[in-house]
DNA sequence: TTGAAAGCGCTAACAG
DNA sequence: CTGTTAGCGCTTTCAA
């Protein structure tokens, strides 16, 4: 049995409330009390039972707010999910959770959002959303005013967020090249596929996959590089006409969503097979297709994993589990083809 | 705020005790009684706090043991990792692990383990063995004593343990073949390697490999198949002979360990980039070839979770967590080429 | 500035 | 057969 609280009062001589108030700095205890018990918790080695702080905290049952730019973006259902699954495993430790969905990635809806988010009174955010000025200055006032940040998916480093949960779009795009030369040796004449050219996370994948080609001596030229704005009938639009002016492309790069539409353009101009097409996710459409052979592998990183640890590390920061501080944690690539993709 | 015995007790005109008693068919209750308890119990939705249980149940600390033929192996270090993870967050929780660690999977070895843990008394058992017969007599009596049992790794179906946590061996094979088929076009000369023809994981692997290889249409030959027992030099001599006497063979599948010994005899040869090498599993050794491009790709099963995983059940089965009663799981088939390996 | 006590939800020991 | 009570470790409130 460890040491509890009980212990650190009988030895230091005190009553339980002191121990407790010095523990949590909350002041009205004599200095020398203070350093007394604060020395012998240490000698002692205590660290709190969680199971004790969480029956005590359900008096003031927690609520975590989260904010997602999933509407219209099928990938974050699985980060919901998450979301949901980490919920159900504590919401009889008192915690409950708030989706607030957004649509793209606006600088101002974001920013409203977050704002909305702090003045009702959650105890805690989750948040993915853009690393630009406004959206930074808007989390730094939500932490300085007492209210912790953990980012999903996406990083806004030097806010003051807790961590950061999610992958790292750099590596999974060297992965992509890694892959690539071991399923062909010809030369790639590239389509590069991106979402926007302002979001870090589709240029870190390419830059990635760029520099894994040069690595691995593939040789390569950029055919084209197109914005698809997460669309899939621009995506369509824009695979189909780089396809028909440039036939030597033999390899379409797609960073982002828009996969089903630059997928539907492939099929159209009957180059199933003549064209690897490499991707991220496994959003249902994306499944399908590579079940179907169309894409050549996808890299996903489990989404799922990143909405569950999120609020698992939030939770255990909150009840104060001293034991495990929180970390980033970058979630792995996944390489999924034909036959794992229904892992 | 959820509903609680105390509720119950208050609704049914009983006392808490008496609510508890009912709810664990501890029996010496009213039939009526209990049944109105129960009813109640229904209608209000109640599921114990997991909070409140564990606080509780602090009083009788558990310790699980844990059985593994992990002497000589290295894949186990990431299960018992896995283990001790679990341990660490389950500690405040009152938990403690003890790990047996065995050499081989003998099945006289396995069944005296077995007994021993059993008459040590512990809360729960969490294995891996060999599915045999006497194996699995030893553990339905365990498991008739009242000590769950749960299954890592290798399932022993059919004797009333709780669930199984591991990998499916036939799918990973698959997807073995499947990753083969993208990356060489050519005849598959293949020389197979594995543990031993007793071990049903091995087989599997064998067997999913060689139906995916039809599936996709992969001309191939076995050229020879052989056993390493797991040992690295037993796998450098075999291999050694095999790839000298054939020297057609272009692609080693080594369904087990060994994979040490059979590279080996690959760069001996001076083979590399010749000899396609297939493998299982990203204990340290493999890893290196891995990154030296000797082996092309390997399969892994995440042991650290399957470890982690399977504590976690047995201690929710334990204390009660109704919510999700213990079910199977399956570890993802987990893809790891150059670029990914460190993950 | 400090101590004492109540209570979070549950279990178990003891009375009746 | 059933109720009462104490207590798991911690926080918080009320007194002093």
């Amino acid at each position: 049995m460890s040491v509890t609280i009980k212990d650190i009062a009988r030895v230091a001589g005190v009553s339980r409330g002191t121990v407790d108030r010095v523990l949590h700095n909350r002041g009205g205890v004599n200095a020398e009390v203070a350093a007394k018990v604060r020395e012998i918790a240490e000698d002692l080695g205590f660290f709190p039972n969680r199971a004790g702080k969480v029956l005590a905290a359900l008096k003031q049952p927690m609520t975590f707010a989260c904010l997602l730019p999933s509407i219209g973006n099928p990938f974050f259902e699985d980060v919901i999910a998450g979301f949901r699954i980490a919920e159900r495993e504590l919401s009889d430790f008192g915690l409950s959770i708030d989706i607030k969905e957004v649509k793209s990635f606006d600088t101002e809806t974001h920013v409203n959002a977050i704002r909305e988010l702090q003045e009702k009174g959650y105890s805690a955010l989750c948040i993915t959303s853009v690393d630009v000025p406004q959206v930074r200055m808007a989390l730094e006032k939500t932490i300085a005013g007492g209210i912790p940040v953990v980012c999903v998916n996406t990083d806004i480093p030097d806010c003051g967020r807790l961590c950061y949960i999610g992958p790292d779009y750099y590596h999974a795009g060297k992965t992509a090249a890694g892959l690539l030369s071991m399923i062909s040796k010809d030369k790639q004449e590239l389509l590069i596929l991106t979402g926007s050219f302002n979001i870090l996370g589709h240029n870190e994948r390419i830059k990635g996959f760029l520099q894994g080609l040069k690595e691995k001596n593939v040789p390569f030229e950029i055919v084209e590089t197109k914005e698809s704005l997460d669309d899939d009938d621009l995506a369509f639009t824009v695979t189909t006409q780089a396809l028909t002016m440039h036939r030597q492309i033999n390899c379409i790069f797609i960073a982002a969503a828009g996969v089903e539409g630059a997928c539907r353009a492939v099929t159209k101009l009957k180059r199933e097979g003549l064209v690897k097409v490499l991707t991220f996710d496994d959003i249902p459409s994306t499944k399908k297709l590579v079940k179907k052979n169309i894409i050549s592998f996808t890299l996903c990183q489990n989404p799922t994993q990143q909405g569950y640890q999120a609020i698992q590390k939030l939770f255990a920061y909150m009840i104060g589990n001293q034991k495990n501080p929180p970390t980033d944690s970058i979630t792995n690539t996944i390489i999924k083809i034909r036959e794992n993709i229904e892992d």
